[in-house]
DNA sequence: TATTATCGGTTAAACGTTTAACTAGAATTA
DNA sequence: TAATTCTAGTTAAACGTTTAACCGATAATA
């Protein structure tokens, strides 16, 4: 059987207390007291029960990720990586990580995750746009709460955000750095508060440079999802102005589908139209010409939504601090630059 | 706060040991009781503590879910789908699943997922090939385990394994249906036991054909990984052999890099090769031409292999049975009809 | 009728920690 | 010197279950 704090107390001839300080980092313990203890403790090799410290200290130790099923089961491995971030984070502490997905059309009444009913955690870091009766539901139960990439119009919520409106204008100078003038801004529900802030980076860049040519150039649709949104759109916008030398297409699943509606009419990229994407996802092999594109630290939301979320568990707090992380841009092969 | 099984004992007139029979459904319980007790418990919307259930009956209620970083990060998500289905099937019954991740090439000494160094789970699902060194590391442990998708060579396991013989034939046959005879199996590494079967299915299927090409058609690989394989793979058959119109590749990775090796050199699919699949991942708008393939019921994996395990901890049992799931031909458009 | 089983529970110990309250002795202060 | 404060721990209650052992009442058996 596993060696439990009791033993490592006679042997180390201390109380159940002290180990249990020790254990913990907390108490008024001497340094050779400590020390002691932790070698009994490694001979023993001692692990706190989990489920004891669970029961006396009201702390599980779990930190709940919520997803979508939508977005874990997306092809382009976004929220996995931000997943892995998380988990990774967790794991140089203390804590398990209880990934949980939930309809992506959640309802007022829907089942929520089983730690969440059970109780059985201590905070929860929820990633991507969820409907805010999802939200609802979890303000309920009063605990911790930490979003990454959105933000919910509900009310103030910490969290981990990109910072798009750089990333638009990032994209968008690039483009006009290029020689583009009549650069499109293509697909993306825009109601996601995300979509939006890049469309702002790309108006200010345009803006900045002064460049101005109507509106027909942004389309943005709610209808259809990922892949399906870039080819509509960019559809959309081809029988609409003919004119167009760069589109900035508003994440990754867009830019896919605009390729292939490119593709299918046979457009070139870069020859004929030049192509920025964003939200960068594994260079994948096939996708022809590889694609320049705005890069987000998908891992590093991951560990800073853990941080912060641990943080504000330890303090009780209640800000709503926002921690924004930054991107760059990755210059590929699918931009041209135009003579001017 | 949250009501405990003390509260429920109060209202519902009986004793705290009755209320713990009826929500582990054991004991002898009177219908009338039973009923009674239910009532209370949904009425106070109790939920056992997780925590104290842990440290009462020596049970987490929580199973591992061991992959390799290689295969969580890699670009197709075909185990995120097998580990969407473990979760699936916990959540229906009352288990957590905790998801780790381990270091491809794990050495003796690494580190083994928190939850085993706390014994804080009750078995492990371990998806995908892992080195010897980790399955011994975790032997040690004496905790059940069911190995999805890999048969290691050292002892036998519990397992949930792909029904990669019958694939390998399927495939074949299919191109031997269509009326190709030069059929090269690329790819893969041999080393890996699904591998050699599918490869073994590709020989039966052409010998139950009467077909004999010699040696030259079979080119397999271990140096690089997925999609590289693919393409080194292809590289090589081509400089050996000319005639070929047909190509099994081992696995979905292996495809794409064949793929693009085709594309470079100008061989149109379906026209001048034809190319099936394995383990088809999420049709992929971008792959063009849609691939044939065998396909693989990722979440029922999942699924199966978490009822094995949960099987085995509840009766204690030692046998290593083995699920085979069925796999399935899909067909698409990267295999032409040639005229006989 | 006396004995034994069965039914439907109850009692109470045990699980392994955390933590508020306490204490003995040493150091500091008045 | 006497009173006070610090230091480095200890004591013991509490956390919310499970489960082996027990028990009283009723039914079945000899």
């Amino acid at each position: 059987m596993n060696s439990t704090i009791k033993d490592v107390a006679y042997k180390a001839n201390v109380s159940i207390a002290t180990v249990s300080l020790v254990t913990n980092n907390g108490g008024r313990i001497s340094q050779e007291t400590r020390r002691r203890v932790l070698k009994t403790i490694k001979k023993l090799d001692y692990h706190p029960s989990r489920s004891a410290r669970g029961l006396a200290s009201r702390k599980t130790g779990k930190i709940g990720f919520i997803l979508t099923e939508e977005h874990f089961l997306r092809t382009e491995p976004f929220y996995s990586r931000v997943f892995l971030g998380a988990e990774f984070e967790a794991s140089k502490k203390d804590n398990y990580v209880l990934l949980a997905t939930v309809n992506s059309s959640f309802k007022k009444n829907d089942p929520l995750p089983r730690f969440v009913l059970e109780r059985n955690y201590d905070g929860v870091v929820i990633a991507g746009r969820v409907p805010d009766e999802l939200l609802n539901a979890l303000l309920k139960y009063k605990m911790p709460i930490v979003i990454i990439d959105y933000i919910p119009h509900m009310q103030d919520f910490p969290s981990i955000l990109i910072d798009n409106l750089r990333g638009g204008m990032l994209a968008t100078e690039y483009l006009i750095n290029n020689g583009h003038k009549n650069i499109a801004f293509v697909g993306g529900e825009i109601s996601h508060p995300s979509i939006m802030e890049r469309l702002q980076g790309y108006k200010l860049a345009l803006d900045r440079a002064n460049i101005n040519n109507g509106n027909g150039l942004v389309v943005t649709n709610d209808e259809y999802l990922s892949r399906q949104n870039g080819y509509k759109s960019a559809e959309i916008l081809f029988n609409r102005k003919k004119n167009v030398t760069a589109i900035f297409a508003s994440n990754n699943a867009t830019s896919i589908g605009v390729m292939q509606y490119l593709k299918d009419n046979n457009l070139n990229i870069p020859d004929d139209i030049s192509l920025i994407g964003f939200d960068d996802v594994e260079a994948d092999m096939l996708i022809d010409p590889p694609l320049t594109t705005i890069r987000v630290p998908k891992l590093e939301m991951g560990t800073e939504a853990v941080q912060l979320l641990r943080n504000i568990i330890k303090t009780e707090s209640t800000t709503s601090k926002k921690i924004i992380v930054p991107i760059e841009l990755i210059v590929r092969k699918s931009v041209k630059k135009l003579n001017i």
